[in-house]
RNA sequence: GCGGGCGUAGUCCAACGGUAGAGACAGAGGACUUAAAAUCCUUCCAGUGUGGGUUCGAAUCCCACCGCCCGCACCA
């Protein structure tokens, strides 16, 4: 009996697949129409980095399952795949072998599109595109001059890292320990005006619809609604005494107007105008603010940070007590981003400003009790939630008891309607800084002119196009030094101008990538026709560490296209239902190894490098014992990485597949074994002798199975379960399901040649979603001239999914005694008639009756004495 | 600190509030074999992190605690 071999199959079924065009997607417009309900599955493109990882392959083979099972189906599918290709990376590369980012790019793409296309993925690869491609990001500037003119972008300072030796922006993840990555030379700060999304003017539209996305991960919304961060406050004037450095009042903001009658202080930013005024005449304070600075850089600083503070010797007058009078101090701990920079102290409702207090010898005083209590704050603040009840001192936000819930409105009111304060919503939401000082990104397509300003370059010359002719030995960006680029005539007054330098963040180019693939050759960003087709995304798969930039910057991305007429107001979600899988882990491998010097470092191995002896230590290729460490995920650093390529070359992109949809649930980690590979493959050669023994026995006989015999109700149980279990992404059930009516199909005596040859078929189409090449050569073995992909998924007759007569257990008080046999529809007076009847209860119940008969139709029988 | 999630056989995981086991991995024994591999058969192993509560009945719901994981965080 021949084995299955995979590396002949595989090529051969996917060329198959290719020759005819099976996974290609027809527009809307060709002939002949297509009428099927569409279904579009995309999972997140990949950053073509080179090589496919592990990651990649549990989220495509996932996909995958729903494109193929969904497509037999019924479905019109689309399933594209493309290239996040602009970025950092390549820039990082050219400069280290002196070479061009696209060269590196696109011989990455080339590599990885062969390493996908292995796997045998049921793509429309007609439909692929990188964005990078001058094609893409013509259509994205298009897409920016019709924002800037919708009013959707505007432009102001930002301050950006900057790197003074290599002349260049830094990303935040680029700074390490307040130094350039590269340079090592310490990080400046400056002021550059960029381009800006105005993402701010939907924050409460993107907040509001969250609740609409039912079919997104309650984490997933849970983190939008935190990032959007919508808080309602009231900003309060306070009065200085005395005018100081030409500033009469200080606003404050806080969303805690209830607990004002505390407020024993003002704490104002470093960076506040008062406190950079001050410390223009006042050393001290500009000393403080120098140490601030320099404090501030590091997270790890800002966590470990104390509360410290100055006196500025000013005082203002408290809004709601004017005899009062409040000292105004310099707090290190306040942003100035947030709010106004400045805030009141109210020590005994907050447990930082408790700590600023005692530290400084502030005065504490209550806002509020908990009823019944009325204690004063030592060393813990009193911070209730805001629905817990409180009784305010003075009744200052409500009279009896109240929530602080309400005792914030009605301050909120009582305040504005004094003329004390304005009542606001603020959002944590910035506005989405989109200039990058970088060559590999779209250039920005505007033009300045001295005369005329800021000009968007005329659609007729998009792209404009990065030049090719460009060096990365030197430092800064290669567009603004290239001796020409950016040297143009002004598209209004034909004047000689200058081109923006400035590139476009990468989220940019993935905030609409997933509308392009509905027509990725149209001469316009979208074609209406085919995105309302195809829009929005039924299904997205992808890594959780997008749940809230990439997904944010889509739905924003989605409502801005609609604006400019790019998209259907309809398709304003572009995601109906997200996914996001958990991470491929591994087994680490490392031993302690002295340096020169004499220092101690762990060494990490792959797991190629090492292997058990006899004894079942793991060692390494020189005898060395390794210490098995936490399984975790892959990554170069620890070395425990998988190279899909290698596991396909010696297993098949089957087993990969079908390991990556096993044992462990979609959303969690799964742990890449030795083992559980080889177990995988073991049962696909297991199904393959299934198949041709089956195949051996049917002989090329004819008919239909009928009756319902144990094995079509295993059968047509499988087609009910797997359906389910594919669509609420539960492969791991799936997988198990499978194994079952494998394991059926192998111990039945197979005298039913009909019902034999139904199970076996079944089998093949169940499986073939997971390991499509095997189910082709499966099929033809089988005898079949048409391809598993031409098949339609097979249908569950409801007769067989239901016994007619079924064992029920039967407790007492809750305990399992005795089971009966019943009719399947049985009432329930029979059944319990039967529960009694049955020896060992009417042993328990010893001649007495029953306290309670509990009859759980179809399910149990619990006998209560 | 805030928010979310997870704790079930040696391991990964199942179980509409209703018989704790679908499935896999590993282990043990056996069959086949000159032997091994492959294959097949049989089989061992937990009472669900801990403590309460609700219920006729709790892995499942509620409360508290313990442990692990993931977000967010001087957010006023």
């Amino acid at each position: 009996m021949s084995r299955y071999e995979a590396g002949v199959a595989e090529p051969k079924w996917q060329k198959a697949w290719t020759d005819k065009g099976c996974f290609e997607t027809a527009d809307i417009e060709s002939p002949g129409g297509d009428t099927r309900p569409k279904y579009y599955v995309l999972e997140m493109f990949p950053y073509p980095s080179g090589r496919i990882h592990m990651g990649h392959v549990r989220n495509y083979a996932m996909g995958d399952v729903v494109a193929r099972a969904k497509s037999a189906q019924g479905f019109a599918v689309l399933h594209p795949m493309g290239w996040d290709a602009f970025g950092m990376p390549a820039e990082n590369a050219a400069m280290e072998r002196n070479s061009h980012p696209a060269k590196w790019t696109y011989a990455n793409i080339d590599a990885m599109r062969e390493q996908l296309k292995a796997m045998g993925l049921a793509i429309d690869w007609s439909r692929e595109f990188a964005t990078c491609d001058p094609e893409y990001y013509a259509q994205q500037q298009a897409l920016f001059l019709d924002f800037l003119d919708a009013d959707l972008l505007t432009r102001k300072s930002a301050t950006v890292n900057w790197d003074p030796v290599d002349m260049t922006v830094l990303a935040n993840e680029q700074v390490v320990d307040g130094r350039g990555w590269r340079s090592n030379a310490p990080v400046e700060k400056r002021e550059l005006t960029q381009w800006f999304f105005r993402i701010t003017d939907f924050a409460e539209e993107l907040l509001e619809a969250i609740d609409t996305l039912d079919g997104w991960p309650e984490k997933v919304r849970v983190m939008q609604r935190n990032w959007i961060g919508k808080s309602r406050g009231i900003e309060i004037p306070f009065a200085l005494t005395d005018a100081a450095q030409g500033m009469e009042v200080v606003e404050c903001y806080t969303t805690r107007p209830d607990t004002l009658r505390g407020a024993s202080f003002i704490a104002i930013s470093p960076e506040h105008p008062l406190s950079v005024a001050l410390s223009e005449t006042d050393t001290t304070i500009a000393a403080f603010r120098d140490e601030c600075r320099l404090a501030g850089t590091s997270e790890e600083a800002l966590e470990k940070a104390e509360k410290r503070g100055i006196g500025t010797g000013l005082s203002v007058v408290h809004p709601v007590y004017p005899d009062r009078t409040l000292p105004v101090w310099i707090g290190n701990f306040v942003l100035m981003d947030y709010g106004t920079g400045a805030v009141f102290g109210c020590p005994a409702h907050d447990q930082r400003d408790l700590d600023f207090a005692r530290k400084y010898e502030l005065p504490v005083a209550n806002a509020f009790h908990m009823p019944g209590e009325s204690v004063d704050v030592g060393d813990e603040a009193l911070v209730p939630t805001k629905s817990e009840t409180v009784v305010y001192v003075d009744h200052f936000a409500g009279l009896g008891e109240t929530t602080s819930a309400e005792g914030i409105d009605a301050t909120i009111d009582w305040m504005e309607a004094r003329g004390l304060g304005t009542g606001q919503v603020r959002y944590r939401l910035r506005d989405w800084g989109i200039s990058r000082q970088r060559y590999w990104g779209a250039p920005i397509p505007v033009v300045h002119c001295d005369a005329c300003g800021i000009v968007p370059e005329k659609k007729e010359n998009l792209p404009v196009r990065l030049p090719d002719d460009v060096t990365f030995d030197r430092p800064g960006n290669p567009l603004e030094r290239h001796a020409t680029w950016k040297h143009v005539a002004c598209p209004a007054c034909g004047m000689d101008a200058t081109r923006e330098t400035d590139t476009m963040d990468t989220f940019v180019d993935s905030s609409w990538y997933f509308a392009r693939f509905c027509s990725p050759r149209a001469t316009t960003p979208t074609n209406r026709a085919e995105v309302d087709r195809w829009l929005p995304v039924d299904q997205y798969i992808g890594g959780i560490e997008h749940a809230i930039l990439h997904l944010l910057y889509s739905r924003f991305f989605a409502r801005a296209m609609a604006k400019t007429g790019h998209l259907s107001p309809e398709s304003v979600e572009p995601f109906k239902a997200l996914f996001t899988q958990g991470m491929v882990t591994h087994e680490t491998y490392s031993r302690t190894v002295k340096t020169n010097e004499g220092v101690e470092r762990d060494v990490f191995f792959t797991p190629d490098e090492v292997s058990r002896d006899e004894e079942g230590v793991m060692r390494d290729a020189s005898g060395e014992v390794i210490t098995v460490g936490p399984t975790i995920k892959m990554s170069k650093s620890k070395r425990n990485t998988i190279d899909p390529e290698a596991i396909i070359a010696r297993f098949g992109a089957d087993t990969a597949r079908w390991f990556m949809l096993s044992d462990s649930p979609p959303e969690r980690d799964v742990e890449w074994t030795e083992a559980g590979a080889e177990g995988a493959a073991r049962h696909l050669q297991r199904v393959w002798r299934l198949v041709t023994e089956t195949a051996a026995k049917l002989n090329g006989a004819q008919g239909t199975a009928t009756g319902a015999s144990d094995l079509r109700k295993t059968t047509h149980r499988a087609i009910h379960a797997v359906t389910d279990d594919i669509a609420a992404f539960r492969f791991n059930k799936a997988v198990a399901q499978i194994y079952g009516l494998t394991n059926a199909v192998s111990q039945t005596d197979g005298k039913d040649l009909m019902a034999l040859r139904e199970a076996v078929e079944v089998l093949i189409l169940l499986m073939a979603p997971m390991t499509p090449h095997l189910a082709e050569e499966a099929w033809a073995a089988l005898g079949h001239d048409t391809m598993v992909v031409e098949t339609p998924w097979p249908k569950a007759d409801p007769a067989l999914l239901v016994d007619d007569q079924i064992t029920m257990p039967v407790q007492v008080n809750g305990k399992k005694r005795a089971e009966i046999r019943v009719d399947a529809k049985a009432d329930k007076t029979v059944v319990e008639e039967a529960a009694l009847a049955d020896d060992a209860i009417q042993k328990l119940l010893d001649g007495g009756s029953p306290k309670k008969v509990i009859v759980v139709p179809g399910r149990i029988v619990n006998v209560v004495l």
